[in-house]
DNA sequence: CGGAATCTTGACGGATCCTTAACGCCGGTG
DNA sequence: CACCGGCGTTAAGGATCCGTCAAGATTCCG
């Protein structure tokens, strides 16, 4: 769940993206002078922010130079003013798009996915470390003792699913929909081979696995 | 020097963005309808693309997609569209962002620079070593044992676009569409035959190979 | 126009991978 | 204690994929 921060000093706006965007799915915190926003974005930094220029307290240029010092989130800049050098201004000072008030909230979203597609290459770390195990999802490589491991086409792709969600639980479902399909009802049985390979190839101790874990009944979880 | 694809069918638009890019300092290439842009693009990737969605020959939107199943740069979309659906499905198809025209200059090339300040960083070492052999990328020549090895143009495709991401992995898509361009769908039947021929002039014993990998069911990696 | 290099196409054996079935273990239940 | 359902493990069959070779088609260049 993406955390959004958005900066703007009109209430009614501010309340109508919070409940658009978490809505939407994202987890939302609000800040109404760029004082605020610093404070809020470096206590809990944001995976974006969405930025109105027109602050009561500090120019919107200001927060967004501020901002820049220590965080790479993307910045949308939202604006009353059309002129050219406004927007050249903000792009130039680090912000990643602009768009004009009056605006549509389907552009505003389809513009922050447009932006969190980028983001997840600069942020999250691209390889997932165990005590036991490296696996590398840039690379599609897995390492263990500093030894690639051979992964079978499906036996990556249950691995990947189960990585990319830490600590969750992920349903035997899910898995069967992810990898085979959503013709799912195939039976469950092709799970129980693939994660007797896995642990085979990257646990210890297969009878007492430390990192793949199963949930009788549910499905399976992958601890980091 | 960056390299930017420029797509449109109105040549003075066309012609006008060469020379306002290339006084900037960006490396220019120029296509008027999808096809071309998409064979282009192949050729020599660009570092970033700009793209108008009115084309003669085929959808814009079409262009991006296939553009996006191979290709990770950036994409800055250019309509007469101002509708809010068609930004929508411009952004979600892959696009980074969307100006209507007409625009301006300056604000065209905020965007850029905003673009670009996101790319990954195109560092490329100017040649690649390993135990066995080197490829030179910046000569196009490639030696083993000091002795220079005589490549075709296809091989050499191949052999760049893997040496170009030592360690990850290729699919054979991705190789079929950059060699042989965008009608990706030809028999991978190709490969075989040219990953032999490299893996024979390159690898000591083509039985075992050290350097080009295959994954069985998903493509080659290079492995310095 | 002719020869050489390169690309395309097809076929075959072997390697890899997916599917399927069978069996044993364990915990819960009547 | 016997039964049963869910899980782990293993192995064999078949389907798919890959490496290899060679011959025909095409392009390139003198």
């Amino acid at each position: 769940m993406t955390g959004i921060l958005v900066v703007d000093d009109d209430q009614h706006l501010l309340k109508a993206l919070r409940i658009t965007l978490q809505a939407h799915g994202y987890s939302v915190e609000t800040a109404a002078d760029g004082e605020a926003a610093l404070v809020a974005a470096s206590r809990n930094p944001p995976g974006l922010v969405v930025l109105d220029l027109g602050l009561p307290d500090m120019d919107g240029a200001a927060v967004l130079r501020e901002l820049r010092r220590w965080s790479t989130a993307p910045v949308l800049v939202l604006s009353a003013r059309h002129g050219s050098s406004d927007k050249v201004d903000a792009l130039d000072a680090g912000a990643d798009d602009y768009i004009t008030k009056p605006f549509g909230l389907e552009e505003l979203l389809a513009r922050l996915r447009a932006l969190l597609r980028r983001a997840p290459e600069a942020t999250e770390p691209s390889t997932v470390d165990t005590a036991e195990f490296s696996v590398d999802l840039g690379r599609r490589m897995v390492t263990r003792n500093g030894e690639p491991v051979r992964l079978t086409p499906t036996e990556w792709s249950i691995l990947e699913l189960l990585v990319r969600n830490p600590g969750k639980l992920i349903t035997q479902q899910q898995i069967l929909a992810s990898v085979w399909g959503p013709a799912y009802e195939k039976e469950a049985n092709y799970l129980r081979v693939y994660m007797a390979q896995l642990r085979r190839k990257l646990e210890a101790d297969t009878g007492n696995p430390r990192h793949l874990l199963t949930e009788a009944g549910i499905g399976y979880r992958f601890r980091p």
